[in-house]
DNA sequence: TTGAATTTTCAAAATATTCTGAAAGTTTTC
DNA sequence: GAAAACTTTCAGAATATTTTGAAAATTCAA
């Protein structure tokens, strides 16, 4: 079946892109088929559709979770859960955006600071080093505040306000 | 010393942290230790100060050229050659971006063209699978010309114009 | 309660990535 | 043009990450 193969496509590529920047290829795997799921699936499901373990399905559901890209669902009569995509990929880039930035962004600036605090001479080698522990600090700060700026806003206002003014 | 110790701390962390989001750990040391050095090193150096391989020291050379954050110098009279790092942190950011933009959005950009041409029909079904694909195409191209605008600014102009408008 | 259904955990196995070191390749000098 | 100085390559070793699957824990219905 033609649509058939092209989700399976989407599926397996996303998990493939995935991996190039630093996220589980089976966590991602997981989240496009729910994606792409009208319905919310269960682990069983899951575990057949990915042909992957239960612990594995597991594992990466809760992770899943973690990043708020998925909810679980209790549905009425059923003991089994049930897991369901946020669909609104907008609202999940926002969701991206926000745990990068956590995960990421927040813990050079700790460094940083802890860095920073731990040179207490001033020679001039002294500075030069803080010179660069400095920069970072900026830089990083910088990306902080404008990912902030960004995964705060709703698209609308993006699409039409910020990309115009800055076309 | 207590500046070593910092300095040391300073690259310990750094690789530590570029694990963290998918960069590899001996690459960012031997960013870090270029970063935090006056003077451009030679392969010799760098595996000396940070005990590992030639193998090792020059297929992350390669790599660190290839994201444009380090260069390579001839020094007159010596043989070897010679690396430094880019010292404008502004700059060697710019260069993240580029290059996060060229290795992660592009193809994702790439892939969801792809797969949209590959589905034909018009059932409901294709019609709910290609929104998804669709939004995600329009998500990354949100991102791709974010990132691109930021990257292809100045420091100054980034600092001064762009935060206080938007703080 | 009990016990069946389900989820979670985690040690060991499988897989993937990174690193080493020596051999091969290249460049430069004499 | 040969040898010394240096760089690159890459197969195998080391390390790190992911996955499995079965046992333990939890939940729920009766």
């Amino acid at each position: 079946m033609e649509l058939q193969e092209a989700k399976d496509r989407f599926i397996h590529t996303w998990g493939t892109l995935a991996t190039q920047w630093g996220i589980n290829r089976t966590m991602s795997q997981i989240h496009a088929l729910l994606l792409l799921s009208p319905k919310s699936l269960n682990a069983d499901e899951i575990m057949e559709e990915l042909q992957i373990s239960r612990g594995n399905v597991n594992m990466n559901l809760r992770d899943l979770m973690s990043w708020g890209l998925i909810y679980k669902q209790l549905l009425p009569g059923e003991r089994k859960e049930y897991f369901q995509a946020e669909k609104d990929i907008w609202k999940a880039a926002r969701q991206i955006g926000r745990e990068r930035r956590r995960r990421e962004l927040s813990p050079i600036l700790e460094t940083m600071e802890d860095i920073k605090k731990g040179v207490s001479d001033n020679s001039p080698e002294s500075a030069e080093f803080l010179k660069v522990v400095n920069d970072i600090y900026a830089v990083a700060g910088f990306a902080d505040n404008t990912l902030d700026l960004v995964t705060k806003s709703e698209e609308s206002w993006l699409t039409s306000t910020f990309v115009k003014l800055f076309k």
